[in-house]
DNA sequence: GTCTATATGTTGATAGAC
DNA sequence: GTCTATCAACATATAGAC
């Protein structure tokens, strides 16, 4: 009895590190060429196997591509996560977070591009595969409001509407960078290199009426 | 010799209309599916022919996605222009310029997405198909030069660096409508209902030092 | 000049042998 | 689980009818 679970639970350990492969060459795939150059030939030509085999792991193409927006949005979370856990919570970390947000798009443009764009036809991301971005969403949300209740910010950065101008900024950033200057780095990136600009007119946009009152110490 | 010249115009003009008519389906595919949806030999069987056929106007699918490219940034010049016409050359036409960006891009999501991403793996756009763009570039970056000396902004906005942060906002706006709210209209999206106060947001940053100026008689 | 016919190689996907 | 065989659809290209 226990060596049939400790086998079934083997062969769903090798099965899981095939898929885990799988991805890590899709995501490969997807730095060097673009989304859309994903198929199931190459991802099954790297694993060194045939092409009908990766079906015993993936129903379909797109269950790759949902696979592969997972893995995105749990990485950027992470990258995100680590970038701002030593800031302060409130206005500081959504800073931190949102220049974080942009380094990582630039550093996977291909992944970034299967995120915040829709490059593949017909395919939409399952609500599972979505989970991350929105946990990522509430923390940000949460640190507009602390920012608020701080006097960093005017009452009207704590609403959906101030996020999505954020989101604006930081995926037309992004996309501008990755579409006109694939190659550049962030610091010299010539749409990269806005960011902190942006952020200051967001900051700028929703300053608070008392307007030189500074922070009040702890 | 006057027939011959005459019966080679008429088959030149023949073959633009080919050329044209198959542009429109791939506008209509673009639409309809996305701009990964674009075959040779879709765009055939709606023109009613067979797709080896249409290598004779058309060396590739690539130069297909060029025309295509052209074409939109044809378009979309010529309906921002159409839309700001009557607008003051300086702040107001910058301003209606870039509301007719956002609306026309939620008209054509599908060219939009063509022209300010890159959505097909491998495709440059020439400089040729580019140029439209550039003309209407230079429009907007004189309009923020005559906004400037008109005293409506500050001298930060007559620069480079201004106008790709405009970019940043419009192309953020429409990127993030399409890929969340594809189908919202421009005034109910949640993110293109967003247009003027991100425009008043860029505004208010270039905001010249004499807060209160009015702007003077003329 | 434009078309049809045809051929090669690749894709996503399924069925079935082992 | 992996393979071969197979299918339809695709991009690309050439030969040749008209």
């Amino acid at each position: 009895m226990a060596t049939t679970l400790s086998q079934s639970a083997r062969v769903r350990a090798r099965r899981d590190v095939t898929i885990e492969h799988a991805l890590v060459h899709a995501q490969a795939i997807v730095t060097e060429q673009g989304a859309g150059a994903v198929t199931v030939s190459e991802i099954a030509r790297r694993l060194g196997m045939r092409a009908p085999s990766l079906y015993k792991y993936f129903p379909s193409l797109h269950s790759i591509y949902d696979a592969l927006f997972a893995r995105g949005n749990a990485r950027v979370t992470a990258f995100v996560q680590a970038a701002s856990q030593d800031a302060e919570p409130g206005l500081e970390r959504t800073l931190a977070s949102a220049r974080a947000m942009v380094r990582w798009s630039m550093q996977e443009p291909g992944l970034a591009a299967l995120l915040y764009w829709r490059p593949i036809p017909g395919f939409v991301p399952s609500e599972e595969s979505f989970a991350p971005s929105r946990q990522m969403w509430e923390q940000w949300r949460e640190d507009l409001r602390t920012a608020v209740r701080d006097g960093d910010l005017a009452s009207s950065a704590d609403s959906e509407r101030a996020m999505r101008m954020l989101t604006v900024l930081l995926s037309g950033i992004s996309s501008q960078q990755m579409a006109n200057q694939p190659d550049a780095s962030y610091d010299d990136g010539v749409f990269s290199s806005l960011t902190d600009e942006a952020l200051e007119m967001f900051v700028r946009h929703h300053q608070p009426s008392g307007n030189t009152r500074e922070k009040e110490a702890r």
